[in-house]
DNA sequence: CACCTGACATAAT
DNA sequence: AATTATGCCAGGT
């Protein structure tokens, strides 16, 4: 477990049921310019009872993976279980914005 | 050390 | 709205 990767995880932990965040904003928030290393250490979610990696997605909403895949299977997974929270979607399959969350600057 | 690959983001076509 | 080009950077090889 690497350095970056517990930040990630701590960052991940924090953010609150029935919202989403995209992985630009926890790059942002954990001091890395890089959204795509978030995705990379999500990627393999060692802890998924307490690091809840389907609240985040893309900057416009859309679900791009979960679970190591972004095959169609594993994002209607992370679909459901954000609706379980209680997390809206538009016609195209993006949460609407009014449900994106950002740590206040 | 030098690539290479992405669960991304943004600007420019 | 959709596609392309660039920047990004941690991890693995």
């Amino acid at each position: 477990m690497t350095d970056f990767q517990k930040r990630v995880y701590e960052a991940v932990r924090c953010i609150p049921r029935g919202f989403a965040v995209s992985y630009g904003e926890v790059a942002r928030f954990i001091g890395c310019r890089s959204a795509r290393a978030v995705g990379a250490a999500l990627r393999r979610n060692p802890t998924p009872e307490t690091v809840p990696c389907y609240r985040v997605v893309a900057a416009d909403g859309a679900l791009t993976g979960f679970f190591g895949s972004s095959a169609a299977a594993s994002l209607a997974r992370k679909r459901r279980l954000l609706k379980n929270d209680g997390v809206a979607f538009d016609a195209s399959g993006r949460v609407r914005k009014e449900f994106l969350w950002q740590w206040t600057r």
